[in-house]
DNA sequence: GATGAATGAGAATTCATTCAT
DNA sequence: TATGAATGAATTCTCATTCAT
């Protein structure tokens, strides 16, 4: 009755669950996806994701903390990956480009999550999210320290470089929907070149020798 | 009937609707958002909602073409204040915090809108967010043909820029309801001074001599 | 478009409801009874149940308050036709048999309520409840005073008549439906000429010259 | 695998699913108990439940075979250890009150059966039933044929005596919900001692001598 | 015997929208 | 214009029951 190929343990249906959720969370925020439709996409019973996640508030805390959790562990690996501060400050919103690019509704989820100002997010991701700040900050006061960079707001400096690549991603989706209509030159499509030429600024604004 | 202190225009009882629905809107987003509390709020009665604005979709509609207005306004008048090139493209996201601190779901309203892809959003508005964009646009290439700024896309640096702004926005919305959690320290709490900020860095990183 | 015949009030329709629902809160419980049904059984439209009731607990309060207060109203009025002490009491039972003709689904639902412990109670109808029981009470300590009746605790004594009385009127329901299996001597069918015999029995043991 | 001292045998696992399910039935009715809950509560797999009981009717129909056998036992039992006629006919409640202490849930799942008709009494239990109101039937002719007792109904009787009892041993759950509510005199909180109260009332009405 | 996973029907409640007056 | 009532579809979530292992 059990063939191999149709095997499938208790974690892939809550992968399939939450790739589901993910996308549809991200394309029509907490309030217009539906559990239903949730389920349908993931080929799994209503019931089961239920049985298997809970209700839509903790579906939707656990594609959160999936979803943080992965752009955390690329970040903390992309700033590992040099030691020169402006490398590694480069690292940080990179590591959030590629993330996205692993996970395509990520900068959508991202952007509705701060809009929202997390009333489904559970504590734990909130965490996360910190730390992940705290390695910009980290990065950041390393970097003055060094005397690489003249000092500033961590916090503004996060929004500046993820804050400014989020909205860039989303809007280059909306750039293929409105095709026409924006009389603009185009962007480079790689959300990891875009970021590339954001953070330039961002950085020459940054560096030492500056107001 | 009608005396005078009650008498009402048609047009009392559209700001209404728009100011509730904004509100709303910006909180749940369009699919959480009920028009059933949205009219409750405007203090008008539900079926009046549909006579004077049409169903939920125009009423959104309405919501961002009004917002959108209003900034564009806001933009297109700060910048005319001056001639000289950074005070000029300084000016745009002061004119983005200024607009936001009038209407506080400014922010919320715009990522969430961005998040979304703009299923809802109507050709006007579109069209009043192009011409938004090519302010910056324009501000842009002046400053490079009068040599203060190196060249750029200028969308990118819209969403440098903007993008940013919006997501310290709403960031600053998250520290207040999750205080403690975040260890960083405080930033200044009028959005106009964080733009400044924010601009500062960005401004000095295009500024010629740099890269 | 109006014919004279079709018109109906709010209140029609919160009646229609409230005694679908007694009937099927008698029959089911409040667990088992579905607002489905109740709605379909009023001829009304589900959603239109909730805007003119509220949800189930409201619905189920309405229809216990609703009933209590007909009880209520049925003994202060039996009671208030008799001066002397004997009759008094004797009235309260009957009372209840006689509300419980007009409503057949009172001593079902009463049993209910008791028996769940009145988790779904309002706390008025908790009020008249208890407005009721001091009925029992004061009839009895007039009674005492005037030499008619021994001491008796009040709620055993209320117990001793209503509780039998309900009872009483449930096992005929089950007479009917398990027809030969009880092989006992018929009852009168009359549930107030089966109060009467009740209470004519306790009322004789409260008859001063006993123990 | 299998160790003394967790040995259990199939009879253990539905004893702990009957005493379960009696308090969920108990607690909620019939309806508004679920059968997760009461595996849960029995520390069973649901499955289980079903391979060892049945489906929920069943499970309700051995709750109440159970139950109602206990309350035969101690009924016949009680009765058989005097033969004055006053006594015995006042063990019969006072054999339902040391039931109910035993299996607290006694009164509101006989209160709930009653009320709801017996839809789901297996015939065996209404088998029992019956023999145990014959056995009032019995005391009563007897105490009759010896001058103890005037004539009476045996059904009006049971219900004097059980009824009231049942419905008092609720009504004292009650009280202790509504706390202050109530403004009557404490009743004795022992079952057994409200059952010798009421007893001795309705046996000094069916005393003979009175009408 | 025992378990975790599965299922489809059904539960309660809310939604956007419209209609008669 | 304005209102209360109406409607049907949708939404979230639970239920009793069964199956494969």
């Amino acid at each position: 009755m059990v063939e191999n190929d149709t095997i499938e343990s208790g974690a892939d249906v809550r992968r399939r669950i939450l790739d589901a959720a993910a996308e549809l969370f991200a394309k029509h925020g907490f309030g217009g996806a539906g559990v239903d439709e949730i389920a349908r996409r993931a080929g799994v019973n209503k019931a089961m994701l239920y049985y298997h996640i809970g209700d839509k508030a903790a579906l939707f805390g656990e594609v959160v903390k999936d979803t943080v959790a992965a752009v955390g562990r690329a970040v903390t690996e992309a700033v590992a990956a040099s030691s020169e501060p402006g490398e590694r400050l480069r690292a940080i919103p990179r590591a959030f480009a590629r993330t996205a690019c692993e996970r395509p509704y990520l900068p959508q989820l991202m952007l509705r999550e701060i809009a929202a100002g997390g009333p489904n997010l559970p504590a734990q991701a909130v965490s996360m999210i910190a730390e992940i700040m705290g390695v910009t900050k980290a990065v950041l006061q390393e970097g003055v320290a060094r005397g690489a960079f003249r000092a500033a707001n961590p916090v503004v400096v996060h929004a500046l470089l993820i804050g400014s690549l989020m909205f860039m991603a989303n809007a280059l989706r909306m750039r293929q929907r409105f095709g026409r209509r924006f009389p603009f030159p185009p962007v480079a499509t790689s959300l990891e070149s875009i970021s590339d030429q954001m953070v330039e600024i961002a950085l020459d604004g940054l560096a030492t020798g500056n107001t």
